[in-house]
DNA sequence: GAAATATTTCTATATATCTGGAAATATGGA
DNA sequence: TCCATATTTCCAGATATATAGAAATATTTC
C-alpha cells in the first residue's frame, strides 16, 4: 500500500464520531446498517452522519450498497487488513515473517464468506 | 483502550510525515535514531520534526531518551499493538478470539526482549 | 403524480492542525 | 567560562477538518 492512503485510511478512523461508525460496522458485520439507523444510534443529524461516511468509503473502509431507500453500510474487512499489514509490515529490521504472517492482506479478519464485498 | 486514546494515536499516524517518521523509528527497533539524524533524512526542519515527535510521543507511540546531547527516538511497540488490538478487538460480532488472538496487546510484534521500553 | 421517507449535496462558520523562523534550553568540550 | 552542537519552545500565518441548516435527489407507497 502507498503511504497516502494508507495516511488516508489512519485520517478517516481518527475522529470519535467515525471511529465508534467503524467499529460498529466492523461488529455488525456482513449484514451491515442503513445510514439512517447509525444515525438514530449516535444521536447524529443526518448530513453530518452522511459526511462521516463518505469519508470512511473514500478511504475504502466501509462499502455501501442500496436497499429500497435506505442505504446500508458495512465495513471493508480487507481495507482494514491491508492498513495492519501496512503499520506492521518492516517491523523488526524489515524481517516480517517474524510478527507479521498473520497480518497479511489476504488473511481476512472474519471467516471467508462474512466479509466479501 | 478507551477511545479517546486510540483516536489521538490514529491522529498522530495520520499524516505523512509523521507515519514516515513512525515506520523508519519502527524498522530501526529498540537502538532507536537520534532526533537530528531523523531531520536530516527527511530534509526536514529541526523544529517541526521535533513538533512531529512530540505528537507521537504524547500519543504513547514512541519514547525517548537522551544520550549525550542527542535525544534517541524509539518505536513503542506496545501503544501500537494496543492501537492494532482496540482496531480489531470486536470484530466479528463480538468474537475476537476468531480473528485477534495474535493481535493481543501482550503479543509483542518483535521478539521479546528486543522492544523492551 | 403527490406525499412520505431516506440520504446526500451545497454552503458557511467554527475549530484544529501544519509549518517554520526566531529565541530559549541543555549538553559536551576547549 | 565560552563556544559549538542538539533539540525544544514560542509564536503566527496558512491550510485543513468538523459540523449542521437548507435544499436537492432518490425511492416507495397511496
Amino acid at each position: 500500500m502507498e503511504s497516502e492512503i494508507a495516511v488516508k485510511r489512519l485520517s478517516a478512523l481518527a475522529q470519535e464520531g467515525r471511529l465508534a461508525v467503524f467499529k460498529l460496522l466492523v461488529q455488525a458485520g456482513a449484514e451491515g446498517i442503513a445510514a439512517g439507523e447509525i444515525a438514530r444510534r449516535f444521536g447524529m443529524p443526518s448530513n453530518t452522519l452522511s459526511a462521516q461516511l463518505t469519508i470512511l468509503s473514500n478511504a475504502g473502509l466501509v462499502a455501501s450498497r442500496r436497499e429500497g431507500r435506505s442505504i446500508i453500510y458495512t465495513a471493508c474487512y480487507d481495507g482494514m487488513g491491508e492498513l495492519l499489514f501496512y503499520l506492521t509490515e518492516e517491523c523488526c529490521q524489515g524481517r516480517p515473517e517474524i510478527c507479521a504472517p498473520f497480518l497479511s492482506p489476504t488473511a481476512a479478519c472474519c471467516p471467508p464468506g462474512e466479509n466479501d464485498r
